[in-house]
DNA sequence: GGTCGTATGATTGTCAACAATCCGAGGAGT
DNA sequence: ACTCCTCGGATTGTTGACAATCATACGACC
């Protein structure tokens, strides 16, 4: 009966305020390059500046805040080269998480979970509603990687997808709309299912790869995962430390 | 002449710290499970406790710390399937690496780097030291994602190495020294160069894939990166928010 | 006119004290 | 003997204030 009575309050307030962040700069409200006074948001959240103070620092460890020491903290903004360089994580996460799946005993349960995604897609674009048909592009591939089971996939994953809609919400004003018809991206996602629950590794990973690298073609034209070099990153502050 | 004339000072007292915690979970100074103080820590980097806390932050956010509210933070320390994990996230990341080198082009320039790291590593088992040879090992992987490029593949390889680390300073005083002989290490880490040099790529990537395999069966007998299911990960009070 | 020095304002970095919470020991009661 | 309650000690969580640093604007000087 009592089955899920987890432990109440186990949430620090910088793991809180941390998530609310990376809502923010994920939906757009922190646009890239935005300097993150502390004041300010601490008033805003009606914290002290101490756990605010916590929680940026986790989000600089994960790459999406940039430090300038005595200068302030600052959103990332995504230069050209990035597009593939998360686009070309995200494929090495999702392929290892789609093996992991594939090889494991509940493809069909998984597929089904997958299979609500794709449905949202749909209907999302059914309603001409690309917010919604992006949202559930991500629920996609964020289902596929929880399905893996793997921790260390998980947390690498989430960074790399708040990074793929800060590219999306960057670029969304762009090109009118849909560039290409969303037919085409239901139909990859239905033919990775397809391949999943048919068990047959060699061809999923096959399109999964083609659909990162769609993707990234649609996102930056011109370059490419299977191309030849990556292109350039500049190497500079980054906190990485 | 200068060129690398970085701005000063560029790193935030968290950083250090941060880093500096990072090195002691690493080396075994701080074994798995170990409860950080702040009170003490604080005392012995000579700060007060609010940018600790700051650096703290950060470790639990690359999951290498874990946060018990009101009880105190702790190394994590590794089960079983821990070892499952960590070498499957580690093989898709420097799978992804090892590709963008072989498509790269400077091949040539990054298999002289690996070179030294398998020189290195033959050097330190002549000498019968093997933690350097553990260091060599693991430089070898290190060098191999940081030619990658990839400032996404090395942040998630960071964490994942000090993982590895740990598993096998953890595991070292459990057989009596090297289970299999280290010509055989040394040769496997050859191969992948060797593959590397002649851009054969699915050679290099089947060989790499199989020195991760051969790493988990040494770690985790029984166990398989290629097997079926994978071991379970009790999925408890992960501090992933 | 252009460049250098200086003052100002605001922001970040750091600290020590206060409040809240939790664990364990001890004792009263059944 | 067992359970429950209470209290003390210790640790974490939070706060507001202080010190250090930097960007900007203004004026002096060449």
């Amino acid at each position: 009966m009592l089955a899920d009575i987890e432990p109440v309050n186990r949430e620090s307030t910088a793991a809180i305020i941390a998530r609310q962040l990376r809502d923010a700069i994920m939906t757009g409200s922190l646009p890239p390059g935005t300097q993150l006074g502390e004041t300010e948001l601490a008033a805003r959240f009606q914290v002290s500046r101490g756990p605010l103070r916590e929680a940026m620092q986790r989000l600089v460890s994960e790459g999406l805040l940039r430090s300038e020491r005595h200068r302030g903290l600052f959103v990332i903004d995504l230069e050209p080269g990035d597009v593939y360089d998360i686009y070309s994580a995200r494929s090495a996460v999702e392929r290892a998480a789609a093996t992991r799946v594939v090889r494991s005993g509940d493809r069909e349960r998984v597929a089904g979970i997958l299979d609500e995604a794709v449905e949202a897609m749909a209907h999302a674009d059914e309603q001409d509603d690309p917010t919604a048909l992006t949202e559930a592009d991500l629920r996609f591939h964020e289902a596929l990687i929880e399905a893996s089971g793997s921790r260390r996939l998980a947390r690498m994953a989430r960074t790399l997808l708040i990074e793929t809609r800060m590219c999306l919400s960057a670029l969304q004003n762009t090109y009118s709309k849909n560039y290409q018809g969303v037919d085409e991206r239901v139909t990859e996602h239905n033919k990775i299912i397809e391949a999943l629950r048919a068990g047959d590794e060699e061809s999923m990973l096959a399109l999964l790869e083609a659909h990162m690298d769609d993707a990234v073609q649609r996102l930056a034209p011109g370059t490419s995962l299977h191309s030849g070099a990556a292109p350039g990153l500049t190497r500079d502050g980054v906190d990485l430390a």
